[in-house]
RNA sequence: GCCGAUGUGGCGAAAUGGCAGACGCAACGGACUUAAAAUCCGUUGGGCUUAACGGCCCGUGCCGGUUCGAGUCCGGCCAUCGGCACCA
């Protein structure tokens, strides 16, 4: 680091300030009926995704986010909002319990000196979080409603008929427990060994832990979940009216994965197996526990199911499978069940499966189909079994072609319509061959009415797209859409299936075995769950010397054995609450942090919530925010809370790269400390950096020089206020003046009000930023420099001639050594204080500061700049008399003008029509036509 | 494979369908200085042309379209990044 000049005092101002905002909270926000609290003002709810408090402290991406959450803030501040903007900590994690494995320090320790560390470096960026409501979900005062949020939810269950979360005493079946929104499953879990713990499918990527990317394999196992998928079409429908971004959108509507389709029973066919040839039950042909219900998006395809496929864990095979086939469908079994996540992804390519001996007849056709079992086929989704349409389907095309299993077209492409390739392509060589191996019947006996070859689409595969429905009886000649109509009325009107909806969302995982989370507060007696009472709570971890996995899957509060013991007849639950638990709800907590009666009290919940403006990482487009919708939802219905979405507007930070454009990491050395930039060139010119990089959703790439020159700016706005005098003081410069602005500078000023309060709103701040550059170049360069005139004019061609200040009674300024340029002016102090007040949100201490020196001198304004009143611009300052216009001749410019503002039209074609310019290039065309855009330009049509 | 985002000077980037490159960085030239730093002023997309003022042509990933006019709208490609990935 170098040991030059500071362009301005910021080592000393920076420090002086944040002092006094420490001192006196000025950012502090009453609620509802405390002291302080002003009804008249609108409330806004700004909000950042808080950290996980790691070991190494803060990184250049956290302040991303925080500054422009602080800037708008700020912002709304200075217009007279009641503004929330706290911080807290996410405090529960896995890190933290790891560093305690290792080297036996608690992780309570270890958590508390990791946010003291985070907070003295978000103070020491200038934050204005209000830090009265700083909380921490690893404090007890704060799980306890964590614990309190799952008991509302272990006691509810989801009504399908009102659609909503209810208590449990409204459901009135026999067994509550299989209906709880929190219930225990024995299910396939993702187990990561290294971590002892299973983890969410959120938490794997491509077959390993997200933390750490250590080896998942599943493994059944007895957990906690959480009834998600009720919610799954309100977590679809209620996203859409939401302000964020649509790629988010997506991603959640994605993750959800609706599906529309239907399921139709196919009944078992009795004769398959000469075993059981002679059982009565197989003799019917719908025998009750003989039928193999599938799901489809696509049941206007029916008639080419040619064969079924189940999953290979679906309970179904074992009755289903003939004694011939019991050794190889067994083996199969094994085999993939000893593949892991990965494997099974990894050979997704190569179609595996067995028969079972078994067959199925097709409801529609009538025909004897044989059933397999294979793992492309997933228990988790829909029923476990499908329908095999090779000719329709992509996934079943292969698997019929390794099998040489029937492939029976019962779609035609409709020639024209959508992904349909037009005659002679797509059609190769390879295509006859592709037809050889298909079956004899491969086609039915209907001549394809496509005509033509007797096509699957080209030679690519199966045809998925949307067509005519043929080989199909009971809907030949319907388009896809109404063929899923006809035949789905068909299956209910025969009893064989119906309607129905499909998720791919599952539901949440909600146990993990460790040490440093939320205790469930739940008791097992005589095999079954209790909640214990509210009183109880918080439930505490135990202390423990040891937090190490057992490594069989039983959690680190085993070891507590005093604590797992309840009463004579009781025990507790082991496990702990996930991560995400904590920040599920901690945007409501901050509404009211100190109540210690219930997790947020009502008044304040209902005036703060919800969160006006969301910023975080996308990192957490389907985790965070899928699950605190989710519990929203529920607290919601419950009748906590006043709102059913948690977040009004959202908004993803874009990823900030090392200055070598790869992202950072130690690896490759190009990690930027935030702190390290602060020390060398202030918070203010971080801040202002970190804003002025580019958009903020986008991911960009850091520059040393391009804080460098955020710096210079800043220095500029210093010393448009301050000089240095003999003796190395900054002293008030005499330049700044009870004056007048000039109209130039006027129409600056208020062009740049209106520019930064539009960009702020918008959080375009790269632009609000290059504005007040602008606003700030205009009244430091000397009048009539090239710069100055394009600043001032707004004309980027710099020619028109501008100049003289207008300030009656304007005095020279006063000559000073070497600084005193010739055509130095005097700055208006009115001016500078607005721009103060709108730097002040991107820049708070230096702003601060020179308003507070100003003040001395001139006291005509309060004393303190976060008192002010955001500014206003005046249309009318903005407009000139005259504004300069190309002239174009077929779209090329060919001259400039200045015209009155207020010229008419045909006075515009006139002028144009008249020009020197245009005249040369129109010579010899005839005119066709004359565009005229008043104010922005006039464009000669001519030709021959 | 599917879905999404992005593609503009040497670099980060601006541009309600209306003068492409605001603002900043870097580079170069100049002023100040014994000198350097800092600061200030200026030049800076490419090519051609002019003694000079100036003028002309090309240019927003590629190809096509709509329009008086396209970075912007439409269709088709290509590349990079991100997400999902046997979800029937």
């Amino acid at each position: 680091m170098s040991e030059r000049r500071k362009p301005y005092p910021f080592d000393l101002l920076e420090p002086k300030w944040q002092a006094l905002w420490e001192e006196l909270s000025p950012f502090h926000a009453s609620n509802p009926g405390e002291p302080g609290f002003d009804p008249a003002r609108p409330k806004y709810y700004v909000l950042d995704m808080f950290p996980y408090p790691s070991g190494s402290g803060l990184h250049v991406g956290h302040p991303e986010g925080y500054t422009a959450t602080d800037i708008v803030a700020r912002y709304k501040r200075l217009r007279g909002f009641n503004v929330l903007h706290p911080m807290g900590w996410d405090a529960f994690g896995l890190p933290a319990e790891q560093y305690a494995i290792r080297t036996g320090q608690h992780p309570e320790v270890t958590t508390r000196e990791n946010i003291a560390r985070f907070k003295t470096q978000l103070k020491r960026i200038g934050f204005s979080y209000d830090w009265q409501r700083e909380i921490s979900t690893a404090d007890p005062a704060y799980f306890r409603w964590t614990q309190w949020i799952f008991l509302q939810i272990y006691h509810s269950w989801f009504n399908p008929e009102t659609k909503r979360a209810e208590p449990i005493a409204t459901y009135r079946g026999d067994d509550p427990d299989s209906v709880r929104l929190a219930y225990v499953a024995e299910v396939p879990v993702n187990w990561c060994p290294e971590l002892g713990t299973v983890l969410a499918n959120e938490e794997v990527v491509d077959g390993k832990s997200e933390v750490g990317g250590f080896p998942v394999v599943r493994r059944p196992m007895r957990q906690w979940m959480l009834r998600i998928t009720a919610f799954a079409e309100r977590l679809i429908d209620e996203l859409e009216p939401l302000d964020w971004p649509e790629g988010i959108k997506l991603l959640q509507r994605n993750w959800i994965g609706k599906s529309e389709g239907a399921e139709v029973r196919f009944p078992v066919a009795g004769v398959a197996d000469p075993g059981s040839a002679g059982d009565p039950r197989m003799t019917g042909d719908s025998v009750p526990g003989y039928n193999i219900t599938v799901f489809t998006t696509r049941p206007d395809t029916l008639y080419g199911a040619t064969y079924m496929v189940l999953a290979p864990e679906n309970p179904l095979v074992d009755r289903l499978t003939t004694a011939e086939q019991h050794p190889a469908v067994d083996a199969y079994k094994m085999q993939v069940a000893a593949k892991s996540d990965l494997e099974r992804t990894d050979l997704a390519k190569d179609k595996s499966g067995v028969f079972t001996g078994a067959y199925a007849i097709n409801p529609a056709s009538g025909e004897r189909i044989p059933i397999w079992i294979a793992d492309y086929v997933l228990m988790g989704y829909g029923t476990g079994a499908i329908m095999g349409v090779p000719a329709h389907d992509e996934r079943d095309f292969e698997f019929a072609q390794t099998f040489d299993l029937r492939i029976r077209e019962v779609v035609a492409q409709v020639p024209g319509r959508v992904g349909v390739p037009p005659a002679g392509e797509g059609v190769s060589p390879s295509q006859t061959s592709r037809s050889c191996i298909l079956p004899k019947d491969c086609f039915g006996e209907t001549p394809n009415p496509a005509g033509e070859t007797p096509t699957l689409p080209g030679n690519l595969g199966a045809f998925t797209g949307e067509g005519i429905a043929v080989n199909s009886p009971l809907i030949d000649g319907l388009p896809t859409a109404e063929a899923k109509r006809k035949i789905t009325d068909w299956l209910v009107e025969k009893g064989l299936g119906r309607a129905t909806i499909n998720y791919k969302l599952r539901d949440w995982l909600f146990s993990r075995q460790r040490y440093w989370g939320e205790p469930f507060p739940i008791i097992w007696r005589d095999g079954k769950h209790e909640a214990v009472a509210e009183s109880e709570l918080p439930l505490v971890p135990p202390p423990l010397d040891d937090f190490k996995p057992t490594g069989t899957g039983e959690p680190p509060l085993a070891r507590a054995k005093e604590w797992v013991r309840y009463s004579e007849a009781a025990t507790r639950e082991l496990n702990t609450m996930p991560q995400w638990a904590g920040s599920c709800w901690y945007y409501l907590r901050f509404c009211d942090p100190g109540n210690a009666g219930r997790f947020v009290g009502e008044e304040a919940e209902r005036y703060w919530m919800n969160v006006d403006l969301y910023v975080g990482g996308t990192e957490h487009a389907v985790l965070h925010l899928l699950y605190a919708r989710f519990w929203q939802k529920v607290l919601f219905d419950l009748g906590h809370l006043s709102t059913t979405e948690p977040f009004h507007r959202l908004v993803n930070q874009g990823m900030i790269l090392g200055e070598d454009g790869r992202k950072m990491s130690k690896r490759w050395g190009n990690v930027i400390d935030p702190l390290d930039v602060i020390a060398e060139y202030g918070a203010d010119a971080f801040r202002c950096y970190e804003m002025f990089m580019g958009p903020l959703e986008q991911m960009k790439p850091w520059s040393m020089t391009g804080v460098e020159g955020v710096s210079r700016f800043l220095a500029r706005v210093w010393r448009l206020v301050m000089e240095e005098n003999q003796a190395g003081e900054w002293v008030l410069s005499p330049t700044v003046q009870e004056v007048e602005p000039t109209r130039a500078q006027r129409k600056v000023i208020h062009a740049t009000i209106k520019k930064v309060s539009e960009d702020i709103e918008a959080l375009s701040f790269n632009t609000a930023i290059a504005q007040m550059m602008i606003f700030v170049n205009a009244f430091t360069s000397p009048p009539g420099s090239a710069r100055d005139s394009r600043a001032v004019s707004g004309d980027p061609a710099g020619k028109s001639l501008r100049g003289s200040p207008e300030v009656a009674g304007e005095s020279p300024a006063p000559a000073r050594e070497s600084r005193a340029l010739p055509g130095t002016r005097s700055v208006p102090v009115a001016s500078l204080r607005t721009l103060l007040v709108l730097l002040n949100p991107f820049a708070p201490h230096l702003t601060s500061e020179l308003w507070e020196t100003l003040g001395a001198k001139f006291p005509s304004a309060p004393a303190g700049i976060t008192e002010q009143p955001w500014p206003e611009y005046r249309e009318e300052y903005l407009v000139e008399d005259e504004v300069e216009i190309p002239l174009q001749v077929n779209g090329k410019v060919r001259d400039r003008v200045t015209v009155p503002i207020a010229a008419t039209n045909a006075e515009l074609e006139a002028i144009a029509l008249a020009n020197e310019r245009v005249q040369e290039f129109i010579a010899g065309l005839t005119v066709r036509k004359v565009v005229v855009i008043p104010k922005k330009l006039v464009n000669v049509v001519a030709n021959q």
